[in-house]
This record gives structure tokens, C-alpha cells and sequence, in this order.
DNA sequence: AATCACCCATGACAATTGTCATGAAATGAT
DNA sequence: ATCATTTCATGACAATTGTCATGGGTGATT
């Protein structure tokens, strides 16, 4: 007889995480091991439980998902990583799959299909959406490194005149850059811009 | 012997949505008789179904959780509503109140609280988190009625002209407003004044 | 009736952001 | 080695936002 897949759920969200460990406790063949509501303590419960499989969101405190299926992977640890979140966004999907994760699923998915999802990573496939992947692979990060950098500090609600403090450089050289970005992401000005760059993983 | 209580669930994220269900099935003096991912949806199944108690998001399509407890109060349908939100803010604390909601619950509140919850509803209780209460009920909305149609359409990306237009006032007009709400709400820009309203249920 | 506080409204001016032209350095292709 | 492209960097100037002084209307208070 086989034994159950051993999971762990790491959920920022308490309610969310009790209502899918219930829900995953229903299915015969599954165990929810252990749950965690952040990074940190999803991979130190990782190591404890050493679960076939982690579920998890990728917006949480002291580490995200997607650095949490990173460290499994670089740890060689022997678990398979769902990513169950919120948004679809090009930047996360393709880090995720960078970090060796096998199935990427959006929270308005029917719940019906996560256990089947849970089964066919099991046994070797693979669990992403082609629509999601269609909408978001060719949405390439048009930002360079210095535009990246500035857009981050006018999210943290930064003027143009501290982030050239900050970055060390001159306030027209970060004029530039944000003027920059505001075109490439077509938005109406910089915060609407890193707002856009956010909303695609991009920041 | 007692009849179950009859529970409709609205959720906009689908997950959550059968996984709550799948956890309140477990309690046997509860029944979950529909699921709905909006509001309109749910206002028809409230009619269709004659739920003991509504468990509501507030932020869906077609009808928010909020207005949805209001047209259960206006059309007099016999069952309580239990509000289950991502954020504590106060205008929407507020207006849930206002609406005859008997319960304010956050998502980071753990998943067996909530059971609990619904039970104290039905005998005649109310659940709100005193501490939610403590944090928010002193947070008066500061903004006149311009200034937030003026913060509203910022927050919708308008520029000041442009807002000057929709509004019917001039410029010099708009930019004071906005510039009041940008001090009130200790804000560097307009546009982090109109995040910050939002997020505290103002706008 | 007079006074005060607040909302609504406006424009002058200061402060800040955004556009644009320009040029050096780095990178990749040939 | 050379060339083309991209990134990085800067400041002048235009465009836009934010501050502030000013004043009318309304409702409450004295």
C-alpha cells in the first residue's frame, strides 16, 4: 500500500491556510504535515518533516515562495514546490520556474483542481496554466538595472532628489531613468510606473 | 433535534472559496448550501437557497461584501452576515456596521476561530475583534466630499487637469483640494494620498 | 446681528517631475 | 580591431504638482 503524500502548506494568510489544510485532509492519499506563515519557518519545516511537497504562497514575510523553492532546490532537499498565489505575474513565473517549482497555480483556480494538481506533480508533470503562460511569457522586463532601481525607491515613496542621494548619482540622471520607465511601461507617471513594474514582478 | 446552520459563502477567489466550504463541512451542525463569486450572485442564492448566515469577502465583482449585507438589511431576508476581509480599515469597518453586519473577521485570523464565530452569531452575538475596533473606530475620515471625488480620481490616474474638467473646477481648484488631503493624510504626493485613503476604507 | 469655523473656490508662485538633447562607457556583433 | 547598440549619466527647459493667500457662502454659536 502506498503511503500518503506528506504536505506542507506555507500560507501567510491563517484562515486560508487552515481552510486548505482541511480541504487537502479530505483526500485519502494526502497528509498535511505541517503549515507555516512565513518563509523562514516553512523552510525550517521543510527540514523537520521533510514533506513530499510544500504548497505555498509567494507573498510572505521573511522570505517569499519563489526564495523558498530556491533554497529547497539549492539545499538538494527531496520535495516538489507548488506555488499557489494571487496574481500572474511574467516576473514571478519565470523566477519560479528558474527555482525548479513544478506547478504554478493562481488562488481563482476551482479548488476541486488542486488535488489532481498535487497528483500529477507527484508522479513526475508538471502543473502551469498554458493560458498563464501564453499571457506572460513574452512580457520581457524591458527595465535596466538602473531603471529597476529607482522605480523600487519611488514605490518606497522616495523623491527624485533622495533617490539621487541614495543611488549616488545626479537628480537629472534619475529624472532619466524614471522618465524612462514611464515610457516603457506606458503609464502616466513614475509611481504608476513601479505600481505596472510590481503588479508584473518586474520590482 | 437542532437543524444545521445554513451557511452561503461569497468569494471572489475560487480556492478560498472551496476550501472555506470544505472546512465548515466538517462542523457537524453546519451546512454550506452555496458558494458564490460575486455579489450579485450571492444577493440572488441569499434568495434562492434562505441561508441561517452569509460569510462574505468585501471586495468582489459586481457588489462589494458591504453592499451585499445592506441589500440583506433592506430587503429584510432573515440571515445574519459575517464580513471576512484581507484588511482592517476603518471606513469599511465602518459602513459594515452601518450595514447590520454581525461579524468582522480578518483573513490572518486562524481558520478555527472561525467556526466559533459563526456559532456565537447565531445565538444573537456579535463577533468584531475589539482590538480591530480599538485600532480603526478612531480613525475619523478627515477628507471633505471634494476632496475625496478629487482623491478618487487620482487614484483612477486622472491628472489635475483633467480632473479639473470631469469636476467642473478650475485647476487652482483641484490642486488645493488635493493638496489639503495630501496634508491630512501625511502624505509625500497625491498620489500616496489616495493609496493611504483607500487603504483605510475612505475612498 | 455679529462672529467664528468650515467648506468650496480661485490664481500666483514655488517646488518638483518629466522630456529631451547630448555624450561617455560598456557590451555584443562582425 | 572596429562598429553598432545599449546602458549610464547629466543638465536645460517645459510641464505639472503643491503651497499659500485670498475671498464667498453656509451653518453654528454667542
Amino acid at each position: 500500500m502506498n503511503e500518503k503524500i506528506k504536505i506542507l502548506i506555507a500560507e501567510d494568510q491563517s484562515m486560508l491556510l487552515g481552510a486548505l489544510a482541511a480541504l487537502l485532509n479530505l483526500e485519502d492519499d494526502f497528509e498535511v504535515v505541517a503549515q507555516a506563515k512565513n518563509g523562514q519557518e516553512a523552510l525550517d519545516k521543510v527540514r523537520q518533516y521533510q514533506p513530499d511537497l510544500v504548497l505555498t504562497d509567494i507573498e510572505m514575510p521573511t522570505m517569499t515562495g519563489i526564495e523558498l523553492a530556491q533554497e529547497i532546490k539549492n539545499q538538494d532537499l527531496p520535495c516538489e514546490v507548488i506555488v499557489l498565489t494571487t496574481f500572474a505575474r511574467a516576473g514571478f513565473l519565470k523566477r519560479a520556474m528558474a527555482a525548479g517549482v513544478k506547478g504554478y497555480m493562481l488562488k481563482d483556480t476551482p479548488s476541486e483542481e488542486l488535488a489532481t494538481a498535487i497528483r500529477t506533480v507527484m508522479k513526475g508533470g508538471k502543473v502551469i496554466d498554458p493560458e498563464l503562460v501564453m499571457e506572460t511569457w513574452h512580457d520581457m522586463d524591458p527595465l535596466t538595472d538602473k531603471e529597476r532601481r529607482a522605480l523600487q525607491l519611488v514605490a518606497d515613496g522616495l523623491s527624485t532628489d533622495k533617490i539621487a542621494a541614495r543611488l549616488f548619482l545626479s537628480p537629472g540622471t534619475v529624472r532619466n531613468y524614471l522618465s524612462n520607465a514611464v515610457s516603457k511601461l506606458g503609464a502616466h507617471n513614475s509611481i504608476e510606473a513601479a505600481r505596472i513594474a510590481r503588479q508584473k514582478g518586474w520590482l
